[in-house]
RNA sequence: GCGGAUGUGGCGUAAUUGGUAGCCGCGCUAGACUUAGGAUCUAGUGUCGAGAGACGUGGGGGUUCGAGUCCCUUCAUCCGUACCA
């Protein structure tokens, strides 16, 4: 064997395990560079070739880091709660931990074959008590804190109770959802329950009864970026809105913080525009209609103020408040009917027939604040509980939405902005004049707005309002494996249990199941209860809470007393580059950004965003091999026969397909009915069918990557990730490409080597040609890893090995440049080449060569030329030779005659070193 | 519906600022060495055409001396989202 890769990865892992080669200092002299990937669930099932794609990626850019003189943070850790491992633990008894535990051990055992530059001394799991204590933790910070508008921020709920003892809360401005005003004297007379009750409105974590996304099969309530379809993400339940009381995180108080710092980051435009439409920002105004013969006013929200001439008629949601309160008498019954027929259609329903147009008019009016008109009150379920006010002002001629409702039950509507059609669709452009208005009459749409709103304002029946779709995050979840919250009752009021005695573990339970009365599991823990006696809280918390500040646990994760000391945070500030998948867009990513505001609010950390630059990789698809059953038989019949029989496809396992060949024997040992299949060959293969499909355990395309670094090595495997496309760009895996890349490795190494296999390196001085190849490949590699183009520089080492074979270069000072800027890509055979050649330490702390520019000047430029745009042949003239002179010698040059055809050029146009164009 | 992304050989892809379309691989074809090859090496490989050459970056149009790249328009595929007033 010429290239032992086998013994030679080995031999370096452990080296680098042994001399701890990657351990990152707090303090140093360098520039500091933190390198993120967003850790993984270690699922039972281990890694498949997709998981490694950015963990490939961020680990050339971290090594590729270390030789420019950064000193890098590469840390990876496991985000070890989760629901897989209690579905386990419900089915077996096993306890999740050891689950958990297992799983770990074998995701270690196949990241350390691939050969990552990871600080492992700094490893976190979300689910060690050293490590949740500062979830816990930040927990009882936010429980502490309120946020206060004036100075936008949050503060202490100490400094809020402060005032209300001094002023009452009529000066406060806070993100809330306290609507009563009191007086100090009210405060100071309230009792503790209640005070504590007014608190909770105010806590950015409060214990509320909200709508929740409840998940019967998984028996716990789901955050809305767990839902999609109106299942659950994991596992695909139906999922029903109910009402419950739950721990929630006030993240809506961050809204416009969330929304206005996405300008300053480094993330791509989709995703960005992924959190921003999630945030859902809206401009408008809040208007307050009288109702007719009610005290109460029925409160809208709009982003068309300038359409309130165009309303027609009210819309409220079937769950309004109002509703039981306004309708009249004679409509009772159809309204009440209507709410239970609206209540009973789940989500899905709703969702899978979004055209079904219902609603009831409760027989109420409301009072146009303009013309006096009365106005119909109808409650319809188009219309959101949980969004704005709760209710509309439809104007059927500007909203699609208000006017297939109005169409529908032929309520009469007029035009108010002209620039359309209205008897065939409603006209929703922000463009054109005002009409059938009054005051508001011949004005441009943002004019009519701006008017309308003073006008409001002046008499008092509505403002300027800007509105959020993001909903605070429901943080409960009636499961057993994940955080318990630091959280005891007294006489039913939550406290936070004091900060010595986190972390509050985990307790041991007989089943991981709900109690008989419907308990969370934790309920079933012997003595969950302080030491005083109070009750703890028994749900746990949801998966993002271990992984919404994980970044700085990686700072000072050793640290007893701290989340993050001062020192260490204000070196390594926040994440560099952050690489992972784009599925957390609207989960993990917004999560983790609200609590690092918080964090930052507090002044606990330097920053206010977590990750500064973010790199969603691309998901690696299956790609699926066929075979086709002919009907009613045990034969199969090859691809491009099939089409002479009737067949039925069935997946077959790539791993017993070679380029699309099926092996024979081993589809025989597959599956006991298989063992006497017959084939229908072509050429005497049995050649499969492809397709492209998601990688699945079910569909028979995973392939393993240990089984990968087993046949062909790490560095190989490494190469080939990257090799395949893009990082950021979807791209399906075809293990059959991976021959190229061993072969260029085979080729690398025989650089280094006599046809003995000997180490045979010379000394000698290398010449233009050799150094131009060397330096042209610095170049590149230095922009292609500067945009994250990894798969360029695979190309562009084999291009630049090829030359060098070519060259028979074996000289010292070539190849040696060549092992460094080649070592982030392929560590292995970098290490142990760079020691052949003499070197003592590690490669992954050489000095990255210096690009010379003057290496890749050539004396002379082979031009193309072209007519009218066509290349037609190539000319070599000096490099200096100006443009006049270039003219005339492609003019003088002997083949030209036969493209000018006998005509005289009209222009010649010459681009210096570039190209020439003759244009006839 | 809305938002985002992507369309280039048989396949994965390259062409960073408008300047030789198809780099680098896979696969395929032929050959060398070999008892043998899933080893290694050499040559070829966008399509049509015997050739000269013509045509070619999803389709149509435009700007330009010159367009894969810029503009308009249209089609297809994938992903996200879902009555957000």
């Amino acid at each position: 064997m010429e290239y032992n890769f086998i013994e030679i990865e080995k031999k370096w892992q452990k080296y680098w395990s042994d001399n701890k080669t990657f351990k990152a200092e707090n303090l140093s002299e360098k520039p500091k560079y933190f390198v993120l990937d967003m850790f993984p669930y270690p699922s039972g099932a281990g890694l498949h070739v997709g998981h490694p794609l950015g963990y490939i990626a961020s680990d050339i850019y971290s090594r590729y880091k270390r030789l420019k003189g950064f000193n890098v943070l590469h840390p990876m850790g496991y985000d070890a709660y989760g629901l897989p491992a209690e579905q386990y633990a419900i089915q077996t008894g096993q306890h999740p931990a050891i689950t958990t535990e297992k799983n770990i051990a074998r995701y270690r055992e196949q990241l350390d074959k691939i050969g990552f530059s990871f600080d492992w001394d700094r490893e976190v799991r979300t689910s060690d008590p050293n490590y949740y204590k500062w979830t816990q933790w930040v927990f009882i910070q936010l429980f502490n804190s309120w946020y206060d508008k004036k100075s936008d921020k949050a503060a202490p709920i100490s400094q809020l109770i402060e005032t209300f003892k001094s002023e009452g809360n009529s000066n406060i401005e806070a993100a809330t959802s306290q609507i009563d005003i009191f007086s100090a004297n009210d405060w100071n007379s309230f009792s503790e329950k209640e005070q504590q009750m007014i608190l909770m409105n105010y806590r950015l974590t409060y214990l509320a009864d909200s709508m929740v996304n409840w998940c019967p099969e998984l028996g716990t309530v789901l955050a809305n970026d767990e839902v999609t379809d109106g299942v659950s993400v994991r596992g695909g339940f139906p999922v029903e809105r109910k009402s419950m009381k739950q721990w929630s995180l006030r993240i809506t108080a961050y809204a416009e913080r969330l929304f206005a710092g996405l300008d300053g980051l480094d993330w791509t435009d989709s995703i960005k525009e992924i959190q921003r439409n999630w945030i859902g920002k809206s401009e408008g105004a809040l208007v307050s209609f009288k109702i007719k013969g009610n005290e109460n006013p029925l409160d809208v929200f709009t982003t068309r103020p300038d359409t309130i001439f165009g309303v027609s008629y009210m819309a409220m949601a079937p769950e309004h408040e109002l509703v039981s309160q306004i309708t009249s008498s004679e409509k009772k019954t159809a309204v009440e009917k209507y709410i239970i027929e609206s209540k009973n259609r789940s989500d899905r329903e709703r969702m899978a027939d979004v055209k079904r147009i219902s609603g009831e008019f409760t027989g109420a009016y409301a009072i146009h604040p303009f013309t006096g008109k009365e106005i119909e009150i109808w409650i319809a379920d188009y219309v959101l509980a949980g969004y704005g006010t709760g209710a509309v002002m439809a104007v059927p001629a500007h909203d699609s939405r208000d006017y297939a409702f109005a169409n529908h039950f032929k309520i009469p509507f007029v035009e108010v902005i002209s620039g359309g059609d209205i008897s065939v669709e409603a006209y929703e452009a922000k463009d054109g004049i005002v009409i059938n208005s009054d005051f508001i009459n011949g004005m441009k749409v943002k004019d009519a707005m701006k008017t309308i709103i003073n006008k409001f304002v002046e008499s008092g029946i509505g403002e300027r309002r800007i509105n959020y779709r993001l909903r605070d995050a429901i943080f409960s979840r009636q499961r057993y494996w994940g955080e318990p919250f630091p959280i005891y009752y007294k006489d039913g009021i939550p406290y936070p249990l004091p900060e010595s005695e986190l972390p509050l573990e985990l307790p041991e339970v007989d089943k991981y199941l709900p109690t008989e009365s419907g308990e969370p599991p934790l309920a079933r823990a012997k003595n969950w209860e302080t030491k005083e006696g109070y009750p703890l809280e028994c749900n746990t918390m949801p998966g993002f809470a271990g992984s919404s500040a994980y970044y700085y646990r990686y700072m000072d994760s050793k640290n007893p007393n701290e989340l993050v000391s001062k020192e260490a945070n204000q070196y390594w500030e926040n994440v560099d580059l952050y690489i992972g998948g784009a599925e957390h867009a609207t989960g993990h990513l917004i999560y983790s950004r609200f609590w690092n505001k918080f964090l930052f609010d507090l002044g606990l950390v330097c920053k206010e965003e977590p990750y500064k630059k973010l790199i969603n990789q691309g998901m690696i698809q299956g790609r699926s091999n066929f075979v086709y059953r002919v009907k009613d038989s045990n034969k199969f019949v090859s691809f491009n026969l099939k089409k002479d029989f009737e067949t039925t496809s069935m997946h077959v396992d790539v791993n017993i397909v070679d380029n699309d060949e099926l092996n024979i024997e081993e589809f025989k040992k597959w599956r006991p009915d298989l063992a006497d299949a017959e084939f229908i060959l072509e050429d005497g293969k049995y050649i499969c069918g492809v397709e492209v499909e998601k990688m699945s355990k079910s569909l028979h395309n995973v392939v393993n990557p240990d089984i990968l670094v087993e046949r062909y090595g790490a560095d190989t495997l490494r190469l080939y990730e990257m090799f395949l496309g893009p990082l950021e760009q979807a791209k399906p895996w075809d293990t059959n490409g991976i021959e190229g890349v061993f072969r260029f490795i085979k080729k690398l190494w025989r650089l280094y080597h006599d046809k003995e296999n000997n180490f045979l390196i010379s000394d000698e001085e290398p010449n233009r040609k050799e150094l131009k190849a060397l330096h042209k490949t610095i170049k590149k590699i230095q922009e292609d890893i500067d945009r994250f183009s990894f798969n360029t520089s695979v190309s562009t080492f084999m291009i630049c090995v090829n030359e060098l074979t070519d060259l028979k270069c074996n000289k010292r000072s070539i190849l040696q440049d060549l092992a460094i800027i080649i070592s982030p890509y392929a560590p292995h055979i970098s290490e142990e080449l760079w020691s052949l050649l003499g070197n003592k330490g590690s490669v992954g702390f050489a000095k990255f060569p210096e690009f010379i520019p003057s290496y890749l000047e050539e004396e002379n430029i082979s031009y193309p030329v072209s007519f009218n745009g066509k290349m037609r042949f190539k000319l070599e003239l000096p490099a200096e030779m100006q443009v006049p002179q270039i003219e005339k010698a492609v003019m003088e040059f002997e083949d030209i005659d036969k493209w000018l055809e006998g005509k005289q050029p009209k222009k010649i146009i010459v681009v210096h070193k570039k190209i020439i164009n003759i244009v006839l």
